[in-house]
RNA sequence: GGGCCGUUAGCUCAGAGGUAGAGCAGCGGACUUUUAAUCCGUUGGUCGUGAGUUCAAUCCUCACACGGCCCA
């Protein structure tokens, strides 16, 4: 491949650098202070208070702009806190410091260790009385003013990424936050967090279709985790009341702004509460995690205002049709009936679709995306939930809610099945179902059955998804500017 | 899978059927408190890939690749 011009450029510097004995790459520095650190604790002092301040500072970081004076020079130095101004003074730091000075470049990390000072214009500067090479860049970075806007350079290099945009750091810090409020409040309630089989024999525990691998030792079929339900349901079933997993899923679906393959998902079980339980539960969750994060309940996303203050509201999936649509609730009540009205919407229906399954799609056409605040949509049909406990009254419905934000489905809940002879017809609904042309369907699984055979207690379980969940509460409006490496295709130049 | 849009220098972007432009970065020079520092000079391109139309294509047409948004 022909080198570009600045390449080479870059590489007759390292060259000259190296044969004056200079290592490119040390590794022997210690770094006792922050950006941060430093700012925020002379933030409010003025020059002449500065002047006093007898400490010396250390600090390592990226150098992200060079402003040269000859005998002088300002630069911008980027740690993981943030930045801040360094002053390189010929006279301070010496010749020789200073000879190896002119010949770095933005982008290169450097060590600098000196005393602080307020400029004439009021910046808080490190007046850096040593200097050290660190890390050689041979690559240069991307504009300093525009920064890096491509987003397929952003995703497949997250690196330059992180460099350039300093919001997306932001994102990734509040993603870290987030999780960890999440297993604060789980521990306060006394939840253990347990890690499942992403490899399983079987992919059960939600109806989508799988990635299969390959065990050479056992020589055997493997799927990616789906879901980590049943196996969460087993450790209930095993006495552990109340458990929880935070981690991935893989789904071999299509990608769009709210689907990455990998996605991460927090998963619990709590025996002896119910589906209206866990209502209550995850507008504890939700407001402790908001006023944690973001000191309240209020928020914007994608420019509309999001309240999560409780009670929120919830509907049947019938009732918030009928609210919707504004149709006779008797239509709901027999497939024929209910099929005419999809047709009448233009919505796609099989002739093997059951009214269950006709019913969730006029509420994905006609109510779904109207949802922008918070709404348990409750009471799911009994074809579409193929392991949850049936409602005591209708037992064509379901004792489910789904949660949706901003037309999005943000969690999913149900008290469990635990009753192994109705989930074994389940399982058989679920089979017709795979039969009728529908790859998603759930597969029979025995040795689920078999778990159940042992009496499970009435225990209610929910799947809330991270990545929509982080993007809600940083505004993302893109899957994949909350997860650092999203998938995309592989191209052959530039690696990735 | 379908529709629309995009792909030009390391980065951010202009551009027009007739030898390819700017800013930043780079290189050379001036400058001891700058803030996208400034000033002078200057290098850098298979215009995503491949075909077609044309005297001539980076521009028009088609296909493909990668990406984005919307829809399923």
């Amino acid at each position: 491949m022909e080198e570009s011009e600045l390449l080479k450029k870059r590489k007759e510097k390292i060259d000259s650098l190296k044969t004056e004995g200079i290592d490119l790459y040390p590794n022997d520095v210690k770094v006792k202070d922050t950006t941060e650190d430093i700012l925020s604790r002379f933030s409010e002092m003025d020059h002449d208070q500065l002047a006093q301040v007898e400490e010396r500072f250390n600090l390592a970081g990226r150098i992200m702009a060079i402003r040269d004076f000859g005998k002088a020079s300002f630069i911008s130095l980027q740690d993981r806190k943030g930045r801040i101004q360094g002053y390189i003074h010929k006279q301070i730091i010496g010749e020789a410091s200073f000879q190896l000075f002119k010949k770095l470049d933005v982008g290169d990390i450097i060590y600098i260790e000196g005393k602080i000072f307020r400029t004439r214009t009021g910046e808080l500067t490190i007046e850096a009385g040593q200097l050290r090479l660190l890390s050689k860049a041979i690559r240069t970075l991307p504009e300093k003013w525009h920064g890096l806007t491509d987003i397929e350079t952003r995703y497949r290099q997250r690196h330059l990424d992180l460099i350039a945009n300093p919001k997306v750091k932001e994102v990734f810090y509040k993603r870290s936050k987030i999780i960890q409020l999440v297993r604060r409040f789980m521990e306060d309630r006394d939840f253990l967090e347990v890690e499942t089989p992403m490899m399983q024999p079987k992919a059960g525990g939600a109806v989508a279709r799988p990635f299969k691998t390959y065990h050479n030792a056992l020589g055997m079929d493997f799927y990616l985790r789906i879901a980590p339900e049943l196996y969460l349901k087993r450790l209930v079933t095993g006495g552990m009341e109340r458990v929880y997993e935070i981690n991935r899923n893989f789904r071999n679906e299509g990608i769009s702004t709210f689907h990455n393959p990998e996605f991460t998902m927090m998963e619990f079980y709590q025996a002896y509460a119910t589906y209206e339980d866990l209502m209550t539960m995850t507008e504890d969750l939700f407001v402790f995690i908001a006023r944690n994060l973001l000191g309240g309940l209020s928020f914007p996303y994608q420019g509309r205002q999001i309240d999560l203050t409780p009670p929120w509201k919830r509907i049947s999936v019938k009732d918030a049709i009928v609210k919707n649509c504004n149709i006779d609730p008797s239509n709901l009540e027999n497939l024929t009936q209910a099929a005419a009205c999809a047709r009448a919407m233009r919505i796609e229906i099989k002739d093997t679709d059951p009214l269950g399954k006709v019913i969730m799609a006029i509420f994905d056409e006609a109510v779904e995306a109207s949802l922008v605040q918070p709404t348990f949509i409750t009471h799911y049909p009994v074809e579409v939930s193929p392991l949850s406990r049936k409602n005591a009254v209708d037992s064509a419905l379901t004792d489910r809610f789904e949660l949706y934000i901003c037309g999005k489905e943000i969690a999913n809940a149900f008290s469990e099945l635990n009753d192994p002879v109705d989930q074994r017809d389940r399982f058989m609904m679920q089979l017709r179902d795979r039969e009728a042309g529908n790859e998603e369907a759930h597969e029979m699984d025995e040795d689920y059955i078999r778990t159940l055979e042992y009496a499970m207690p009435p225990t209610a379980g929910e799947g809330i998804g991270i990545d929509r969940l982080v993007m809600l509460l940083t505004d993302s409006a893109s899957i994949r500017d909350v997860i650092l490496f999203p998938h995309m295709r592989t191209k052959e130049e530039g690696g990735h």
